[in-house]
DNA sequence: CAATCACCTTGACACTGTCAAGTTGTAAAA
DNA sequence: TTTTACAACTTGACAGTGTCAAGGTGATTG
């Protein structure tokens, strides 16, 4: 009848677990999140996740997995919309990255700022993998010959998660922040070459 | 006798649970701070933490407002070993905010990537609004004219967090990820003029 | 001397993650 | 078909967590 039934009859409660997570950590932050508040929402009960996921971290880093797949779908949705400037491309990414962190601020948390989840987790890896090798692609045709490999890459992606951790401070602290003032933009234009 | 009697006499349980909250973070990580092992490591009943701070959140912003003080005395320490020129001084400070991310990781992690802690508290703000005008001072030389007001501080702030946020990952995950053969210094050789 | 009050203790509560044992339904094996 | 095996889930229990209410204690103050 409801969703909750439907997807279970698919056989699959790890994704609907999963689901269940993202859904509380939108809806109620990262202390909303919890094993048995996921079982509820997924209508088993509490000792079910426990088959299919190692513990809270199992579950922790599966939500974090998923989440590196909607992030990277947003990076790529910001690019295709993107001129053919390899500067705009590499812009556009950092717009969708931007994006991906002010509207799932509690799961982005999750998947950088987490002491939570299991970085050694393959399927995470392989997914976050995919997230860098968006930027890396993106960096390729801006590089220098000064510069050793990488260290655009890095630099953008620091100065990105940099970034967001500065405006989230900005926001929930003082609002004398200085950090409320920056457009990324600023950053961008001072760190990439605009020749 | 020993030392939590001692401290208790002089009056300050607070000062005694910070310590023993820093203590707990150095040697168990951030799953070992807890509000009543804090209690029991100062001597004191499960429920007395709750007359000098609100909460946990209000034990854990000041715990992260006296890694503000650690935070600016270590880059004060590397600060004052540096050359005169203004570069090799921004440096040091930035050697010293890595030391301190690396002997202090979980301290360092509640007070940049937590979301547990308060940033409306004034002590925390003014403790943390200290660590960063340290950066601002060492900045303000190396600004040309063309890059607006508190880009090269925003820059290197984020570089330096982000960066901390690769190799701790780098560290616990996936050992191919790239940032580890990354040395901080070939990003700072990047962003920051050099002349 | 009595009253006040800051400080701490005790005991309880709901909630968390985890484990062991039991139930159920399904699919393979006899 | 009957039996067995097994995976998926439930139930119940446990220690640990943060928080609250009530009570005790000792120093300061009127």
């Amino acid at each position: 009848m409801n969703l909750n039934e439907k997807t279970k009859r698919a056989g699959d409660l790890r994704q609907t677990l999963i689901s269940a997570g993202i859904e509380l950590l939108q809806s109620g932050g990262a202390n909303a999140l919890t094993l048995r508040k996921c079982a509820a929402r997924a209508g088993v009960s509490h000792a079910a996740p426990a088959h299919h996921f190692d513990g809270i971290e199992g579950l922790l880093t599966a939500i974090a997995a998923r989440g590196h797949e909607m992030f990277a779908a947003t990076m790529l949705a910001h690019l295709s919309r993107a001129s053919n400037l390899n500067r705009d491309r590499l812009y556009s990414i950092c717009e969708g990255y931007l994006e991906f962190s002010a509207s799932n601020q509690a799961l982005y948390g999750l998947m950088f700022n987490s002491g939570q989840i299991d970085f050694c987790d393959p399927d995470l890896g392989s997914k976050s993998h995919a997230s860098f090798e968006i930027l890396e692609q993106c960096c390729a045709p801006l590089r220098d010959t000064n510069t050793g490999p990488l260290t655009l890459e890095i630099t953008i992606w620091s100065l990105l998660h940099g970034y967001c951790s500065f405006t989230k401070k900005a926001r929930e602290g003082s609002p004398k922040h200085p950090a409320n003032r920056i457009p990324f933009q600023q950053l961008f234009d001072y760190v990439v070459p605009s020749n």
